[in-house]
DNA sequence: TACCTATGTGTTATGAGATAACATAACACT
DNA sequence: AGTGTTATGTTATCTCATAACACATAGGTA
């Protein structure tokens, strides 16, 4: 995980045992209702970020893919994570060119984060971009997806 | 400028003349007030992205950036960039990996965009991240910066 | 003035992040 | 089986960004 600080990150702790298999059945259900593969690779991929405590890079995952060492080559990895997002499981941090499964339910491709710039927390919080979508609507803009980025400490990482 | 399809692109036309010679002289004022030094490279990057009609990319300011052709180096291009959006100058729209000129007065850290799929127009607009502030609140976070950008098309490019 | 320290710049090299292009394989429908 | 579509494997390369170090300039202080 990204810890730069000394301080905890409980913000999303990652997946493991029956807890990361209910979440990929999960997946994969909705892949099905979807008309759409969870193949190997992909699965791969989304376990790989549901097992983590924060956001991971393409080249965390790139390395960490083989279960024997051997790293992915880098489009097995970034094409995985294209359909992880398209189908709502995993975004894409943009701040951070990091990735995270889908804390959220009910799949969309809008999403806002909390973003600790001391321990690297990312925090998905139920979007509410009320303000927002008003005043694309008053510029005349047809909006398809949104994501906020939050920098800035944590509770546990302000000094007080 | 970034334009990938047919449509005209309004959002926000870039300023030429005695136009940008405003800009920039406001910007000089500003820069005193602040104890900062608009050093010639520094003018030079904020004159680029004055004069372009949408966001350039670091290695376009980087060809721009000599009057006789001569490219920039990286590092010289990137330390404005930093400079020009630390004083609020400037941000980075980070899902295009591409920069423009602030075009909201008072200047803060955070930012929106409406950002045209089509036509690559980003058009900046008045944050109002009232529920956000509020939800980053309640879940113990100090919010630094938001940013937003919200991913579309603009009212030239929609089919209807 | 002469010095000192902050801050800013120039330069080389390299690291990190992402994709193009093409060949091959697996599925799904007739 | 035959055919279109979707996904994967592989190589190479492209784009984006920064580390590290030497040098220069601005502004304060004795």
């Amino acid at each position: 995980m990204g810890s730069d600080c000394h301080h905890a990150d409980g913000a999303h702790p990652g997946l493991s045992g029956s807890g990361l298999g209910r979440a990929l059945d999960k997946a994969e259900e909705r892949c099905a209702h979807a008309q759409a593969r969870l193949t190997p690779p992909r699965k791969r991929v989304l376990e790989l970020l549901l097992q983590s405590d924060g956001p991971l890079k393409a080249y965390d995952l790139i390395a960490a893919f083989g279960t024997e060492g051997q790293p992915a080559k880098p489009p097995t990895v970034y094409r995985a994570l294209d359909f992880l997002e398209r189908l709502g499981f995993a975004h894409r941090i943009e701040s951070l060119n990091a990735y995270v499964p889908c804390r959220i339910d009910g799949a969309s491709h809008s999403a806002a984060f909390l973003i600790c710039d001391c321990c690297g927390a990312a925090a998905e919080f139920e979007p509410d971009f009320g303000p927002q979508l008003a005043a694309a609507e008053r510029a005349g803009y047809a909006v398809r997806a949104v994501t906020l980025e939050a920098r800035g400490l944590c509770g546990a990482c302000q000094p007080s």
